[in-house]
DNA sequence: GTCTATATATCGATAGAC
DNA sequence: GTCTATCGATATATAGAC
């Protein structure tokens, strides 16, 4: 790799910028998900790479903009999941319970992302809401729950008052509380919500709950 | 904050000393809950009270003994309404739907303490580890909710592997993304999961929600 | 693009009078 | 208990040589 690099000086020099810049970027996704905006340190993850302060502030601009970089990237994360998510073949009841155990399992494997999202809502999403490009990818992931829920209401096994995106808030509550609220919730309860030992009944119970809940017919408003 | 969180001022300190204290933490509670720990400031506090930044001093020491005392407080909070709720009347499954919407009637209207939850967690907890009144007084919120499910499992109506640090994880999950995830969910979906319009029908979900994963007797390990 | 050194601002905490 | 004034540490950000 070094070797073909240093052939190729011209693509070597941005080939080498890359990746400082993504050097950099992996510190700070680190450094903002364990202290916060305001509690992480510009000089704490100059001091983790192999570049300088300096350096930051070329590439990046400032401590906000960099941020929001790490945000999007993130983001983009979580975006790539979802679109590999496969159900064609499955029952409105096993595709539900399956888009659920994926949540779940990136949740529960990404405890940065969950992290940076509640730094984020601290923060009112006002970064955020600074990126059209998450505004406008990540609200997508909808649409492949919301194919599901009207097929299973179509076929009578659904309850109908229930949306999509009611339906996702559910999940998304479920995944991102045991990573969320993983630290308060152990410190009382002495329990660790991550704890593999647990991971296959949660997981089995994250799906349970979708699945009883949009299965109670006794909630439909029409008659199929 | 309307709630009454003020406790009885000893006997050794004035009133209106008391009074100072309580205006200090009403308004630290605002600054955290809104900046997190790092980003909220002893100056801005102190300019928002009757007091100055060197009675903050002189009554609580340090910027984190006064955040410890706003946790405790909103902690105490939480703990009057668990103490409050009846439920010896009703059948297992009235019981966990009732304890389900205390929890989501008091979640949607205590948005800073769900803040200053998601703030602590992102400091791994480590300030609420101090409390050793949180951490005895906070984890008896759970033995209601045993006693519940005890008898719902005895009368043959509810699952039997699933128990009350699990069901309590659900409720608080859902109660809690409501507020904690508010801004970025909207930012992304459009939708405000606190507009009053949606309340009543998020209240009746969280109980729908609680009730039928736990009547799903399929998943009973033992016969009734 | 990369370095060292430094400007500039701000914050938590305190001194000391009354 | 309460005030004004200020210290000392630390933060983001930048200057300027190479």
């Amino acid at each position: 790799m070094t070797d073909q690099l240093s052939e190729v000086p011209d693509e070597g020099v941005t080939r080498r910028a890359a990746r400082s810049q993504e050097d950099i970027l992996e510190v700070a996704t680190a450094e903002f998900a364990a202290n916060g905006y305001a509690g992480a340190r510009v000089d704490e993850i100059a001091a983790r790479t192999r570049t300088t302060k300096r350096m930051i502030y070329y590439y990046f601009g400032s401590k906000e903009a960099l941020y929001l970089t790490v945000l999007e990237r993130v983001y983009a994360q979580i975006r790539r999941v979802e679109r590999g998510i496969q159900i064609d073949e499955l029952s409105p009841t096993e595709a539900l319970r399956k888009l659920a155990e994926a949540t779940y399992d990136h949740h529960t494997t990404h405890e940065m992302f969950i992290q940076l999202v509640s730094i984020e809502n601290i923060h009112r999403a006002e970064h955020l809401q600074q990126s059209e490009t998450i505004l406008r990818e990540n609200a997508t992931a909808i649409t492949l729950l919301e194919q599901v829920i009207e097929r299973g209401v179509r076929e009578g096994i659904f309850r109908d008052d229930v949306d999509a995106l009611d339906v996702h808030m559910m999940i998304s509550a479920y995944a991102c509380f045991h990573v969320a609220n993983r630290h308060t919730f152990a410190a009382i309860f002495k329990r660790d919500m991550l704890d593999p030992a647990l991971q296959p009944s949660h997981r089995r119970l994250i799906g349970d709950m979708i699945v009883a809940t949009m299965a109670d017919r006794r909630n439909r408003r029409t008659v199929p």
